[in-house]
DNA sequence: GTCTATACTTCGATAGAC
DNA sequence: GTCTATCGAAGTATAGAC
């Protein structure tokens, strides 16, 4: 047993438990109301201690946001990579889910607190964004050229389309729920694949 | 001409701007960021004034969030009622997608700003959205039972599916953009009802 | 209906001892 | 690395004159 290791009830150190309780907090409160003396509070420290971990506010929510886009941006593109193309983009929705989901007090803080960022770091922020969503739009773009996805919309509109679908559904979606993550994701794959009158049995035969 | 005509510029009553200048406010800041005094410089008038016309911030904050979903509620309701069931889910796209575009700020302060407001007053918001959520599940389930639209999801997650579609739009949706509301409401209409794979045209035949 | 003035609260961040 | 103490700024709302 290490000679440094924290006897404390959760066994992990403050420094690691900044960014998640943050943003369960951003997620819950919001990011202005949300106050460093009761984040301090929660994570068993004085306020005043909680600079030795932050070098401000406003740090604390670029790195969620920052975090959540590098993280899905990865996970998605290694994902989809050895894919065949016309499996591409059930590849996306489930990674995207999952990514989303696994992360979903982060997630949720970068898609409604951004505007709380200061000028620079949300445009650094809004950048990375862009680079995600071009991620997905070039695999439209490619199923659309390989005839496994209809070529009378645009791919900018498909991409958007399909990132409301997997993004809001993170506010509504209960673990504890009927729906297991991947239920959720078969769900929604046929619903943008084949659409609301596609695919699947109808009641009148 | 009346005699208590104001020569102001906009030629509109202070009391008929409060809610739109602070739904704007809110959806750009946030709620929390946003200030009654801000609002008020904004109005034109000193902050203490601004309490002839309300009662409070959070009072703005319900009326916006209430209003947007009292309106939408009630063009789609209208709309819908009239139509042929196998037209039902067209016509609540583009009347939801009227709706929301035309209140945008508002939409977007209720869909983002719903934690801001007190405990009670959130509950009564939320029970206006699910009774929404309800009109639009009913639809579904009457698409349903006439066989117009797939039976093998259930149709609570397709109103979520829906909603998310159409909900979050406002937020990339540019009205001065290449794209009309009409058009939005077809691409999305398209989507929905026939899927990425469904209905169009084929780039390799 | 609008103003000025201000009471009261809360916040982010820092200083400096230990 | 954690504490106590506090500075300075900003916020909501109210009081009371006009």
């Amino acid at each position: 047993m290490p000679r440094e290791r924290k006897t404390v009830v959760s066994d992990v150190a403050i420094g690691d438990r900044v960014i998640p309780v943050a943003a369960a907090m951003f997620r819950r409160l919001g990011y202005a109301r949300t106050s460093t003396r009761e984040l301090a509070t929660r994570l068993g420290i004085q306020s005043g201690s909680l600079y030795h971990y932050i070098n401000g506010k406003d740090d604390l929510l670029y790195q969620i946001c920052s975090s959540a886009l590098t993280h899905i941006e990865e996970a998605v593109r290694k994902a989809t990579a050895a894919a065949p193309v016309e499996r591409k983009l059930e590849v996306v929705i489930k990674r995207h889910l999952i990514s989303a989901l696994t992360d979903s007090d982060s997630h949720a803080t970068m898609l409604v607190e951004l505007k709380a960022l200061s000028a620079e770091r949300k445009a650094a922020v809004i950048r990375q964004r862009d680079q995600y969503e071009e991620l997905i739009r070039t695999i439209i773009e490619e199923s659309q050229a390989a005839g496994v996805v209809r070529a009378d919309i645009e791919a900018k509109y498909l991409t958007l389309g399909l990132l409301n679908l997997l993004n809001w559904s993170i506010f509504w979606f209960d673990p504890d729920g009927p729906l297991t993550e991947d239920e959720l994701a078969r769900v929604l794959a046929a619903v943008f694949l084949d659409g609301a009158r596609g695919g699947g049995a109808r009641a009148s035969g």
